[in-house]
DNA sequence: TCCTCACACATTATCGATAATCCTTGACAG
DNA sequence: CTGTCAAGGATTATCGATAATGTGTGAGGA
């Protein structure tokens, strides 16, 4: 779905947004500071109107939000913006762990230029983390999991993880979060390290376990 | 995405098809069965006025089948049929073994009435099994598989498998296939079996080994 | 009281037409 | 001969308006 014009992490990748691609961005930056409340109702003609665009591409944008589980769409009815409350990011963790260990067991066995990226989304993590915001460190460090996950080289596994919406979880869990930046940031390292080392075995039980920092009651846990 | 108007397997649930999505499934069987070869530009208003609706409908279907993986579409300039010969089949075998056997360890320790579905599913098989068309054969299973993801209740875990769209695949998987349907569907049973049995470890074996039956070379076991 | 059903309303789904964008081709300068 | 740039054509992206649909409401009967 968004499979374009995502800006790889660091570089200033020229993409044109589309009118559809402004409007999600705009939806889920609504929806993931709380601003649309879960169970309010989005009509595609008052955001459209809001927007100053017309009805399709609110249209479409819902549509990829729906696909990422952020709203429920009715036909002939509506859109609400989906309680995510503390259920989805709870359900989210296993399959996140089940993906992306599956992903570390195969990275370890790619060409080494294929696994450069995730030196390099390290790097940028570590970076947003020190400049201390939060925003910005959400999408750094899906950005990171999404290279681990790329690494693989498996478009379907790439797929199945993106459908997961991470960027707005992470996004989420990350906005009541003032602890640390930098520290959460290392926690990453390891993962690197794993990776790197060539033993899958090894790899896939790090991803595994990573995914409890992402659980709400661990969400500290220095 | 295409999260409803789903018919329930079996039963003749009545919810009206929109253009959009009879159009989308227009579009799959004319790729599952090979009529449009990868590669094949699809244009959007060709499609719309091959099927006597309007560019609108289309390009929905066409967000779909992208956000499955079935067609590459570049901004601007058009949507082509991907490749999904042999690599894209063999990719999802282990995005679903992982998926499939998480459903299957939650769906164990899931209250009796949220399993039954699956029994119920099961039995469909069966008969679209001894119907004899692959096609509602192919239906069929998916129909099955995804009862049991369902059956573990976590909304992530559903979503990241449909996102596979496994029903695509597994038609394709089955249109070249002349075994015995009959065989392939009771090898469901040890399915049904091992969530009955509230052996955690054992279902998700069972139903990650299971996976291999999709897998090309490895297609007809027996 | 409770149920059924027709009708009005709110909202989406679809349409036909126009605007925006990208790719290609060919001319032209270096 | 090569690289750059500017039209032209093909296709998507967006628009504004209309059709189709699901839901709630209230009248009427059992």
């Amino acid at each position: 779905m968004s499979n374009q014009a995502r800006p790889a992490s660091g570089s200033t990748r020229l993409a044109r947004l589309t009118v559809a691609d402004q409007v999600r961005d705009y939806l889920v930056v609504e929806i993931s500071e709380g601003r649309l409340a879960p169970g309010s109702p989005i009509r595609e003609l008052e955001i459209a109107e809001l927007l100053g665009t017309s009805q399709t591409p609110v249209r479409e944008a819902l549509r990829e939000l729906a696909a990422l589980g952020l709203i429920d769409v009715r036909r002939h009815v509506g859109a609400r913006v989906r309680d995510m409350a503390e259920q989805d990011l709870v359900d989210s963790v296993p399959v996140r762990a089940a993906l992306e260990s599956l992903a570390g067991r195969i990275a370890v066995s790619v060409p080494q230029p294929a696994r450069d990226a995730i030196q390099l989304a390290y790097d940028d993590l570590l970076e947003a983390a020190e400049g201390g915001d939060p925003l910005v460190y959400a999408k750094a460090s899906t950005e990171f999991h999404r290279s681990v996950v790329r690494a693989a080289g498996n478009d379907a596994l790439e797929r199945a993880w993106n459908s997961l919406g991470i960027e707005v979880m992470t996004i989420m869990a990350t906005a009541n979060h003032d602890g640390p930046l930098v520290e959460a940031a290392r926690a990453h390292a390891e993962i690197v390290e794993a990776i790197g080392s060539g033993d899958a075995d090894r790899a896939e039980r790090v991803l595994h376990d990573h995914q409890d920092h992402y659980l709400p009651t661990t969400r500290r846990p220095a």
